[in-house]
DNA sequence: GATGAATGAGGTTTCATTCAT
DNA sequence: CATGAATGAAACCTCATTCAT
């Protein structure tokens, strides 16, 4: 069984991620995140290392739970098509989860620097390179056309990212983009371009 | 004639964005700027009202340039396809001309920031829609396939800036991407997905 | 039982009377009074939120006191010559208590300046308007020479004033001041001027 | 014949007494007095080797005025009523003539700082010693009333000192405080108390 | 004389982090 | 475990002053 997480981290975890996700990793002090939390800023350094670790952690975590479902999602004998089409579907999964921490997984530039840790890799890299050997071992199998594969996996990336960023920051607000939609979309224009099909019926 | 620019102001200049795009805004201090643009840091404030007015104002120059030419471009009588492809060159012709200017013009968070001034518009959110109205004008002339313009519009832009970012970042590597490929596979997986033309012979 | 003030806090505003009150606001550095208080310089920010908040906070405590002083004795019975008394030895017994903060109090002129919040009124206009308040029901009572009322009492305010600035100005010389001879001076000289006796025809 | 002062240096003049009566010394910057006087920074310092000294020459030129009209009044052969009147006289003519410059000489409290050149001595205190002069030489005679001249001095000089701060601060509200009233009123008072004759008949 | 771009020391203030309670 | 007062390095920015034009 796995440990129970104390409350107060998971207070803390809480107001750290909506902070960073709302007005980024250097407008939110510790002080912030603390008085938000309830708790004292002392208490901060009893769960993390430091500001930047928090951040780190809080990611980490959550990023190996997508990384473990993408290698999962990879090493699966499905098609090139479903394997993308779950890739997407992951994605906005994390997304209807939680919106802020998926802003921050998705969006935070600031886990690129150099002051994280070398082992840490972004997580869109991590995607990236996930999709580029799903698609590269399409067009092996003649499930996808000839393309460059590390630049239609960064394409599907970056359509992802800005979906995300997009859906988030329209929360308040009552634009109400509908995120089924958007997978919807996604997945019909990202196989209208890939697929070698003909397409005789457009839906 | 226009009025000449002072050297140390363009000093500055490249000194900030090279900075900015390297380390980001937060990390960049005024100190580093003015030592790498050999000047005294007093000489920043004779330029820029402050750190953040002068990424403002950097950015806006360059913006205003690029907002131009694609009102330019939504304006033509061009078609759809034509259009569209005229975004992506404007694009990477920017990216061309100077990579540091462009990935902090199209990466940097920090400019959608409460702290900017209000009418400052992302130019993030300028492409997308312009590429909206372009695709809207598309489909109703039956020169796109059916789809949600909103989306596709920010599809196309997310390509756009996960292809600025990573070609910035590779640029001291010798990954050596190749720019033009990277317009010409953009182009040609977005219009196998967007034309109403079959596609009987891909190569 | 009163909360304690912190004896930080109460070296913070003895350091920074004494250096206030000794080259004025705008010479003195927070950097000198951390030093002279013998705290790091954050501590000061723990404490008050500015360097000008801290004079306020500071001047604004015993100013309440000597406001809450001045209230109580134009509020009482005594007569109108009484009255005065009491408002020179409060002044004196404010002096005798501390001289460096009782010239901050008096004489300090950025606490007049617009920077400083709307609802803070210099103790020499409030001082002045409750001489004004005494003279004219003084005058009224016939226990005083007819006079301008509000010019009267700025002329004793001017005298207060100047006084406690020599005298303070003057503690470390040997010159030695004495005190009491001011306030029994002070005072033959104002009712030597305005008591109605001997004078019979005074109009 | 004097030589001309340049129109440049006058404006500088104005412009310097106008901001610091307003705003104070350290308060008004000299990028502030330049624009204002509608000349470069760097004219200020053609005329003027410093801020202060530029503070010290403008207030030492009409200082001096003053100290000698002060002298040419207590060595003449009047008597000590007319002498101390004459004192009043001229500080409201110098108030009349100019309401910044005097609150200027009258109320800056920066002249008296170390910085400034040591042979510099502040208006006030060389008004209150002239004042103690001409008192102890009026008691000697039997003209005043026995007292203690240096604080009657003292006394009378705070309460100039605040008039003219009351005067000049309300001089753009509609207040309407009547300098000559002022002045009578101030004569008034003193001679009720100052002469040792009854006051038969008041003039 | 007149200019104002350039300087850089020093100002106020913030904030991640520590540690005695 | 939890607290928050205390720390001090470093941030942004101001401004009196200089000097080449």
């Amino acid at each position: 069984m796995e440990q129970a997480i104390p409350k107060r981290k998971k207070w803390i975890i809480e107001a750290a991620v909506a902070a960073f996700a709302q007005k980024g990793f250097h407008l939110t002090s510790m002080r912030e995140i603390a008085k938000s939390a309830a708790v004292a800023i002392g208490t901060l350094y009893h769960y993390f290392d430091s500001k930047e670790e928090m951040l780190n952690d809080i990611l980490r975590a959550e990023i190996d739970v997508l990384q473990r479902a993408l290698a999962e999602i990879t090493q699966s004998n499905r098609s090139a098509k479903e394997q993308i089409d779950a890739v997407l579907q992951l994605c906005f999964a994390r997304l209807a989860k939680d919106k802020s921490l998926t802003k921050l997984i998705f969006c935070e530039k600031v886990i690129a620097h150099d002051k994280f840790r070398d082992n840490f890799r972004s997580l869109q890299d991590t995607i990236i390179s996930h999709l580029q050997k799903i698609i590269t071992r399409g067009i092996a199998k003649g499930e996808i056309a000839r393309c460059n594969p590390s630049l239609v996996a960064a394409l599907i990336m970056g359509a992802i990212t800005v979906m995300v960023g997009k859906i988030v920051d329209t929360e308040e607000s009552s634009e109400g983009i509908n995120q089924h939609e958007v997978a919807q979309q996604l997945h019909n224009l990202l196989w209208q371009g890939l697929t070698t099909k003909l397409n005789p019926a457009f839906t």
